[in-house]
DNA sequence: ATTGAATCTGACACCGGTGTCATAATGCGT
DNA sequence: ACGCATTATGACACCGGTGTCAGATTCAAT
């Protein structure tokens, strides 16, 4: 079984490269004969065009970078499927790259990523969407990008937004409605830029119920498990405990749930637990969690879609989308029993 | 700032293309002289070879493919850690592809994969380390491959292995030592011949106690939490209820745990529970579970590094290597208390 | 039939590296 | 100083595609 390339297909066809080149990428000026007679050469042999001469004539890698840092396996999961099926639709590959540099080492790591792998573009994602060296290193060398899931804004990109404000608002409420006045409140990683926007989503509710914002019950998380059983363990052994707990994350939430157990505070009736994200160990603990989903896969999608459309018409410049959570309510919230 | 290529460096070392190749390579032959020279000129200009003109003229990608179907979120991700810090130790890139595919659309898929993106080799997780078909698609394509975890052997392979049957032995044995003698299993996927292994492990350790299975509280789940749900209603809910579960692996034994909790049988006091891969959530959850660590990203580390030892060289055509499985003893395991 | 424009086709150089082989430069023994 | 073996270097073709441009063919209009 020797190789198929397009010199084999040329011969085969009686006709010259170029003229399987034009028929290969669909370009006008083939006559239907010719035509037929070289799409039935390809059937024939079996020929797969070569993507790495391809990429050399063109200079291009059809690859794609995906930048990561996130300590949620299942968010990390689901921005590769979509990013996957992107670039699945335009014949791209995927190259994944987690990455827990910050500052001058991310940039040169991202450098010689860009200069080793040659790629086409890449998607940042949180917490890598904010980081504006970043952002500002990529744009002066002329690298398309697009952000998924940015707080900040910036004029020239493909940006890929959800609501946090929003969507932590609205959890807030939804606690608030139940009747809990004193909800404590765990923040994310500081490099992460939704953990100031969740937080003020937060405020928000509170302070439209005119509740000030106590933060002796606020803790410092940083979206891992272990954080948010220290947190849970400071803001429940405070002298006056919340009734609810709004943890910035789903394994945050579900350190509260274990260290609410370990001590014998029921959950929901003597205290109410939302997380975010919606996680599979939202739904994997009992009782499970009342959570925001996002739609991570669709957003990671849309981002490389628009990011592959840029690249290939060099048309877009510009594009932003807001995608909005949804809140998903288990059983780990409950109204406030009136003493 | 114009492209630096192996040409520009050429004129400005003053030397001709061919001898930049060299230095580039490490090629005997050149003096100590015109190497310095060379090398000045990389710092100089700050070149970086192109690795798609380099992989035209190999006829090579660089690229090695990653082939998985796997429900644990976090298993994925520690196999593509250590696969990815296997390729960067070789200059390679990662092309990660999950797959749900079986049979004759699998190796469609997969040939598909191979021809587009020209693979130099491929690594197979499970399910897909034993599935014959594939294998031996593979193997007539001469395509390179490893697999991990397989547990059919296969002469002419890298094979990075786990004794699941010897790590469920263990974990069997330390129930039947603090005294269960109901103890109740939960099998994995049909389609992961793990799931075969582990039975065995468990069946032997049992016989070695001179206990019978009991099929009756033997249930055939996927590995899915929603199996482990579903097995774990009709186990408890059993005439003679088990004093002792094993799942196959941490989710379903954590969905065990959430089932117990709704029946209001309490862990470990009164029912001990054990799992499997030491998934993130056997931590998260409370009690902690009780199960068998294995060395994945390790595992799929060596897999890659040999894998692509074997592309280099065409040198190792057989790689046997097992890694041993390591019991973590969490809250959900207790003596059983004679009554 | 003739002409001009539109459509088709192929020769050839090129993308940025590597392999082959011939030739130039060096080292060494006598 | 000479001859010969060894080392160092470069010219050139090639990997498998694509862009450019000139030449060939077709077609409609006169």
């Amino acid at each position: 079984m020797e190789k198929v390339t397009i010199n084999s297909v040329a011969k085969y066809a009686g006709v010259s490269k170029k003229t399987v080149s034009r028929v290969l990428n669909n370009e006008p000026n083939v006559s239907p004969a010719t035509r037929e007679k070289v799409e039935a050469a390809f059937k024939e042999l079996d020929y797969r065009p070569n993507p790495i001469a391809r990429g050399l004539a063109h200079n291009r890698s059809f690859i794609i970078g995906c930048l990561y840092d996130n300590p949620s396996k299942s968010y990390i999961t689901r921005v590769q499927s979509g990013a996957l099926e992107a670039c699945q639709k335009y014949n791209y590959n995927l190259l994944i790259h987690p990455c827990e540099l910050r500052g001058e080492e991310l940039i040169d790591n991202v450098a010689s990523l860009l200069s080793t792998s040659r790629l086409d573009g890449i998607v940042l994602t949180p917490p890598f969407s904010d980081q504006p060296e970043l952002v500002a290193f990529l744009k002066q060398k002329q690298i398309p990008y697009a952000r998924v899931a940015p707080v900040t804004l910036d004029d020239e990109s493909i940006s890929i937004r959800s609501n946090d404000t929003q969507a932590a608002y609205q959890i807030t409420n939804l606690l608030l409605e139940l009747g809990h006045k004193r909800i404590a409140f765990i923040k994310g990683h500081p490099d992460h830029s939704v953990t100031e926007a969740r937080f003020a989503g937060y405020k928000q509710a509170l302070k439209e119920h005119q509740i000030d914002v106590d933060l002796e019950i606020v803790a410092e998380g940083n979206f891992s498990y272990h954080s948010g059983e220290d947190s849970a363990r400071r803001i429940l052994n405070h002298a006056k405990p919340p009734s609810a707990v709004f943890a910035s994350n789903d394994y945050m939430a579900a350190a509260v749930l274990k260290v609410a157990s370990q001590l014998s505070i029921s959950v929901p009736e003597q205290l109410s637990i939302v997380g975010f994200d919606n996680a599979p160990i939202a739904r994997h603990i009992w009782p499970g969690l009342t959570t925001i989903a996002q739609p991570v896969e669709e957003m990671t999608y849309t981002a490389v879609s628009k990011l592959v459309e840029k690249i290939n018409t060099s048309d877009i410049d510009i594009y932003y989308e807001t995608f909005p959570g949804k809140l998903i309510t288990r059983e780990s919230t409950a109204a406030l029993k009136t003493k």
